[in-house]
Order: structure tokens, then C-alpha cells, then sequence
DNA sequence: AAAACAACTGTAATCGGTTACATTGCGAGT
DNA sequence: ACTCGCAATGTAACCGATTACAGTTGTTTT
């Protein structure tokens, strides 16, 4: 009886191992996989074969660590679980891929210490670059050191560096003039965190479209959530009790406003004959929701392949076309919304 | 007027520089980050002081090439967007940040030439192993040479390697018993892909409780879909035009369950006084759909925990207690499924 | 025929850590 | 007094690639 121990007797071959079976130097066989145009055509197949033979495989780690590269990127994200987040780091995962670099995953949770640590990651060159995926208001953002590449792709206003995003106040103002010219005057909002830079922009959109329009505004129609779809549910029981309620609710993300479309049907509300529901992303399941949700289409895609192209220009050294790219956004009529009851 | 050009003149010191400074060895300096217990107090004061004055950051890139360890895992997903997966990834990044390793990437959608090039990262030594999220079939999951350390992690069985993963068959098993329980004799499937190993082991578990109910099983009963929500929507057409309609359905994750609860409301059907449906995975959204989604919840925090820490100890050579690790799943009834009309 | 040039190749330094091994100094055991 | 052991430290090799520089051809120019 015999024991497998060792069966794989290491057949690791460096670059030295390849230029003695080719009976080349190293020179040429690194030559040979990064400017084959340098080498003769008999080198070049010595090479390969020697390659094949061997099963050479280059380690990655010298090289990067020869060019002082890690051709990583890291991408900060406050709760990768959330599905326009993940939507975004498809698209930049995809377009890292394409351009030779590899996306390192850094969910934050939130929480700053989280966030060091990632930023440590480029200081110790383990990554060449940060990709910001959290809304931040001007004193967080100051916790990334100025010498470490970072583009901020979160959407909103207000960031220092180099940013990608959408003009959150023009597209909430579109949303809530659509329901004004429903005949909507009493709107509601489910608003995220008061220091929300989101939340802040989107507010200052729905202020500017009720001033346009006349109406006065009235703080009691503001329910602070958190994004998510529990904080939306609870969120809408203010509305429930009121007396009097109002006929649209403009929710800050799809999240919420699917936790608030539960909360008031089980209150006997119809959505849209009696109560009009807003979201904001267009996550998926905005079009599959009861009734299928009137939102805010953020180009994720754009935006990634876009944040993306712009950090590597950075990590390259390449000079920068502009700062600051707004990206428009698209107004999804669906089911949530009607005109109001006479 | 001057202009601001090289404002950063490098300040980037290495090893030997805090050495000089604090006036001892490379050596010394070494083991004063690694090993603080062989420094004698006095050079670890020194060492401290000449870091902090340089503002010294170890070179990981040089120091993961001397020690031939990427300190990364490699996770290789389907696709990032998808509730289910992206919950997993969460768990699995933040055991391997515990850890001490980088979580990086890959999202393969679908297709076997990126799961090569991810493959190849590893094999070129930019990760130390892989996190396999794919349902891999025995063909497909040969494309991993025997020498690259993977787990699978997608949950199904017949995997080769090791791997986490729930009962399939047995939970998917006690999901039809509990509908046939509420009295429910004709119930519609709705699969994923015919040879998707999921599908395959669900299948068989409602074929368990068929027979056991003595239920003969019926084909037509069956709908395929791919696991999205769209897929859901159109496969419920094909029970809506039924003579004989079925009085509850099966689907085999949740967003196709919702996807064909929304077909199926809007030709009429009220769930669940008129047909049951029930889901799979309890993704956040099952909770929250209309009605809210009676399902199996997988316990995909755990999982991503356990297969992190499996892959590790491959990783460092250290022995597995177990080839394979079967998790208990939870059965949670919601407002989609009640006894059969009368 | 000499010089200039181009195309190809090889030698060896280099990146910034880790660590095997050698060395030193000091206290304890005999 | 001598040896031994131990702790602390230093020297230098090493990891596997890239690449500056120098060298060797062979070809073209003058």
C-alpha cells in the first residue's frame, strides 16, 4: 500500500529554465513575451517550445513587483449586497479586465476603520488606485491621502477629486415636476439620511421643483429612511396617519420606495388611484414590483467603463480631460404613478 | 507666477532607508515589523521613530514576491449583480480581510473564456486560489488544473473538489411536501436550465415528494427557465394557458418567482387564495414582494465563511477535516402559499 | 576598405523585501 | 577560567522578472 505523499514534485520553471532549454538568455525570452517584434522568428519559436515543454507559466508577482505596479484597482463600496452598487462594479470589474488590471473587492460597511485599511492597500502598493463608491461629504473625503489616485464614482456633488457622476438635484426636480403636472400638490418624500449627500442634492431638486410651482413647502412631508427597503416600509406609516395625507410619495431610491408601496398597501392604500410612488436607480427590480415603480435610470454601465478609464489615465500618468463628468440620466414612467383623484 | 510642477518629490523611502535612520540592520528593521519579539526594546524604539519620521510603508508588492504568496483569493462568479451571489461575496470578503487576504473579483458572466483568463491568475501567481461561486457540472468543472486550490462554493452536489454546499434535493423536497400538506396535488415547476445542477438536484427533490405522496409527476407541470426574473414572468404564461392549471408553484429561486407572480396576478390570479407560490434562496426581496414569498433560505453568510476558511487552510497547506461541508437550510413560510381552494 | 548602421543577443544590475547563517556579547553552569 | 546557551544583531544571498548597456553579427554607405 502506498501512500500518495508528494506527488507533485514541484515543476515550477522560471524564466532562467526557459532560456536554458531555448539555449537563449533571459533577456531574449522576456523580450520574446513582452516585444516579440525585438526577437528573430528562430528565437522566437526556441522560446515558445521551450515555453510549451515546460509549461512556463510568468510570475506576475515579480513582474509587478519589477514595475512597481500592482495593475489592481480597488473599489470601495459601502454594501456590495446592494444591487446598484453591484450593478456598477460589473461594469468596472469588465472594463478592468479588458485593460489589464484586476479589481480588488473593499466593502466598507461603512465604517471608517474598514476604509483605512483599503486605503492602506494602495500605500503598500497593493493596489494602484481607489475607486470611491460612497457618497461623501467633504470632511470624510479627506481621509484619502492626496498622493493616492482615486476617482469618486458615487454620483453626487460635492467631492473634491476627480468625480463621475449624475446631477442628482435636476433629475429629482424632473421627478417631482411629473407629479405636479399629475395635479399632485401634497408629495411626500422618504428621504435618506439627513447629511446624506444624496439625500441632500435630491431634496434641494424637490424644494426647487414645489418652488417653481407655488407650493409652499412643509417639512412634515419629510420621512427620513436609510435606503433600505425596511427603513422605506417604516418610513411610510408617517404618511399612513396623517391627516391629510398626501396623494404622490417621492422616494429616494427603489429601496425604499418598494418598503413603502408594502406599507401602504396593507394600509388599503391603491397605488397609483389613491397614492402615487416614485423610486430612484431603476435597480431590476423596479420593473417587476406591484405596481412596477416610476423611477430615475442611472447609466451604471456608462458610468463605471467611464470612472474606470479615468482612474487608469491617473495611475498611468496620463493628463486628465476633465475633472468632473455628469452623465445623464433616463425618467422611467412605469405603473406607480397616475393623476390625482378629483 | 510659478508654476506647481513635482510638488511630490517622492518621499518614498524603503527598508534600507528606516534603517539608516535608526541606525541598524535591514535585518533588524525587518524583524521589527514582523517578528517585534526578536527586537530588543531599544532598536524597536528606534525602528518606530525612523518609520514614522520617514513616514515609512512596507512594499507588500516585494514582499508577497519574496514570500510567493499573492495573500489573494480569487472569486469566481456568474454574476456580481445577482442578489444571492453578491450576499455571498460580502461574507466571503470580509472572513478573507479577517484573514489577512485580498478578495479579488471575477465575474466570468457565464462565459468560459473569462473563467479561463481568471484561471490564469492564478496560475501566474496574482491570486493563491479560488472561490468558485459557479454550479459547475462534472465536464465543466474539469477546466481547474488539479494543482490550483478551489472551493466550491455555489452550494449544489457532484462537485469533485471540496466544496460547501446545502441539500438541494432534501430542502426542495420539503418545500413540495409542504405544499402537498396544504392539499396541493398539481404543482408547477418552475426549473432553471435543464442541466444546471441546482435545477437537476431540486428537480429530483420534487420528485421525492410526489412519489411519496403517490402524486404521479407530470411534465408538462414543468416550466424551464434561467433564473431570472424575466425568465419567471414568461415561464408562468405556460401554466396560465392550461386546461387543468396547476394550484401552486415551485420555482426554484426567488426572483423567477416573483417574475411569475407578476404574470400570473395580472392575468387574474390571486395569490394565494387562487394558486400558492414559493421560492428559493430568500434573497432580501422575497420578504418584500406582494405577497411576501414563502421560501428556503440558504445560509449564505456561513457558507462564504466556511469556504473562505476552507481555501484558506488549502492555501497554507494545512490538513481539511473534511472533503465537503453540508449546511442546514430554513424553511420560511410567508403569505404565498395557503391550503388549496375547495 | 573603412565606417556607420541596424538587428539581434547576452551579461549583469536592479527592484525591496525576507531570512539563513555568522557573529557578538553576556550570564550561567561546571 | 572555560564552555555553553541564548538573545540580539548584522551580512549577504535570494526570490524572478525587466532592462540598460555592451557586444556580435551582417549589411549598407562613403
Amino acid at each position: 500500500m502506498t501512500l500518495a505523499i508528494n506527488q507533485n514534485p514541484k515543476p515550477m520553471s522560471n524564466i532562467r529554465d526557459v532560456a536554458r532549454l531555448a539555449d537563449v538568455s533571459v533577456a531574449t525570452v522576456s523580450r520574446a513575451l513582452s516585444n516579440p517584434e525585438k526577437v528573430s522568428p528562430g528565437s522566437l519559436a526556441k522560446v515558445h517550445a521551450a515555453i510549451a515543454e515546460l509549461s512556463y507559466k510568468p510570475n506576475m508577482l515579480a513582474r509587478n513587483f519589477r514595475s512597481a505596479r500592482a495593475y489592481a484597482v480597488l473599489v470601495m463600496v459601502p454594501d456590495i449586497a446592494n444591487p446598484f452598487y453591484s450593478l456598477f462594479i460589473r461594469a468596472l470589474e469588465d472594463r478592468a479586465q479588458q485593460k489589464g488590471y484586476a479589481v480588488l473587492l473593499g466593502d466598507t460597511r461603512g465604517t471608517p476603520e474598514r476604509e483605512l485599511e483599503y486605503i492602506r492597500r494602495v500605500e503598500t502598493r497593493l493596489a494602484d488606485g481607489i475607486i470611491q463608491l460612497r457618497p461623501s461629504s467633504e470632511k470624510s473625503q479627506n481621509i484619502i491621502p492626496p498622493d493616492v489616485p482615486c476617482v469618486n464614482a458615487c454620483g453626487c456633488e460635492f467631492t473634491s477629486g476627480p468625480a463621475i457622476r449624475i446631477d442628482n438635484r435636476k433629475a429629482a426636480k424632473m421627478m417631482v415636476d411629473y407629479l405636479i403636472s399629475l395635479g399632485h400638490k401634497r408629495i411626500g418624500v422618504i428621504s435618506g439620511l439627513r447629511d446624506n449627500p444624496h439625500a441632500i442634492d435630491r431634496l434641494a431638486g424637490y424644494k426647487d421643483a414645489l418652488e417653481e410651482a407655488g407650493i409652499p413647502f412643509d417639512k412634515d412631508l419629510i420621512a427620513e429612511g436609510d435606503f433600505t427597503m425596511w427603513s422605506g416600509l417604516n418610513a411610510a406609516f408617517q404618511f399612513c396617519n396623517m391627516d391629510v395625507k398626501p396623494t404622490a410619495i417621492f422616494s429616494m431610491n427603489d429601496e425604499m420606495a418598494i418598503g413603502a408601496m408594502q406599507t401602504l398597501k396593507s394600509n388599503g392604500f391603491r397605488i397609483p388611484e389613491d397614492i402615487s410612488v416614485t423610486g430612484f436607480d431603476d435597480i431590476s427590480y423596479a420593473k417587476y414590483s406591484d405596481p412596477s415603480l416610476t423611477t430615475i435610470s442611472q447609466p451604471a454601465e456608462e458610468m463605471g467603463k467611464l470612472a474606470m478609464d479615468m482612474l487608469l489615465k491617473m495611475i498611468e500618468g496620463e493628463p486628465l480631460s476633465q475633472r468632473e463628468c455628469v452623465l445623464p440620466t433616463e425618467f422611467i414612467i412605469r405603473k406607480s404613478t397616475a393623476p390625482v383623484k378629483k
